[in-house]
DNA sequence: CTTAATGTTGTCTG
DNA sequence: CCAGACAACATTAA
């Protein structure tokens, strides 16, 4: 679930964190984090929360000590004083097992702070390095997309889209919802885009991006319940393609996405 | 049993 | 150097 939008809503979540103190750290699982979690409590207990920040996947948890950074990976999820934001994983419909508590941080008013992840893909991290990361998909200027593809001259569009580096946020979800919309194919060289094409890709990823965190997570497009074998466009009736680009699965129609 | 999955990263290859 | 293919990570569920 999570893409830029599952993060913003973990965000919106985690804003009543502000002005809260760390009392305990435990990491029922270790691999969830490179730092132990010896190193993790010493850094946290007693730090106090500021507003968390998000930049394209990644959760920030500013504190007036570091920075505690969270990656939901494939099937992460967080849960506030016994609150989520989105609905059930696609992976573990049955949602919030204790045997998927990863991570979890007691707050000096009995509050409590936890990440759930099925799949262990989620990272747990402090002071990261943000500047790796392009800009936030969600804010990205014309100018900033222009810039971001023109670079990946010849590799193909989804696979810029997807590149964090270029441009933060996107996920497999989005992307194919994206380039539906913008009626490009996710094969086109990313250098290949005209200048009304490329008004119209940003435009189209402002615009979904807004509509889909409206609608509550990266699956509610038009696209994603069409992503099986046999489904056809909704918009031209033909029969969607399938492939892999930027070594995902990608669903598209070769009718109207040129 | 097989396959695919809202992600990232490193390695190999042409 | 670049882009693409692929495996690995670890697990769930259809």
């Amino acid at each position: 679930m999570p893409e830029l939008v599952e993060v913003e809503l973990s965000r919106q979540l985690a804003g009543a964190l502000a002005g809260r103190r760390v009392r305990s750290v435990e990491v029922p699982d270790p691999y969830a984090s490179p730092l132990g979690p010896r190193a993790l409590a010493q850094a946290l207990i007693g730090t106090e929360f500021g507003l968390p920040r998000r930049r394209g996947k990644l959760l920030l948890l500013d504190t007036d000590g570091p920075t505690l950074a969270l990656h939901f990976g494939m099937s992460g999820r967080l849960r506030l004083d016994g609150r989520t934001a989105l609905g059930p994983l696609r992976y573990a419909p049955s949602g919030l097992e204790v045997r998927w508590l990863r991570f979890s941080l007691g707050l000096e008013d009995g509050g409590r702070l936890e990440l759930f992840d099925p799949r262990r893909l989620a990272r747990v991290t402090l002071d990261p390095d943000e500047e790796s990361l392009g800009p936030d998909a969600a804010t990205l200027t014309l100018a900033q997309l222009r810039s971001a593809l023109g670079r990946g001259h010849r590799s193909a569009l989804k696979a810029c889209l997807l590149d964090q580096r270029r441009v933060a946020g996107i996920g497999n979800l989005i992307c194919d919802e994206v380039l539906w919309r913008s009626g490009l194919a996710p094969s086109r060289p990313a250098g290949s885009l005209g200048e009304t094409e490329l008004h119209r890709l940003h435009r189209q990823l402002r615009k979904t991006i807004a509509l889909l965190l409206d609608q509550g997570g990266s699956h509610t497009g038009t696209l994603t319940p069409l992503r099986r074998r046999g489904s056809r466009c909704p918009k031209d009736g033909s029969p969607l393609a399938r492939s892999v680009v930027g070594n995902r699965t990608t669903y598209w129609c070769p009718a109207h996405q040129r």
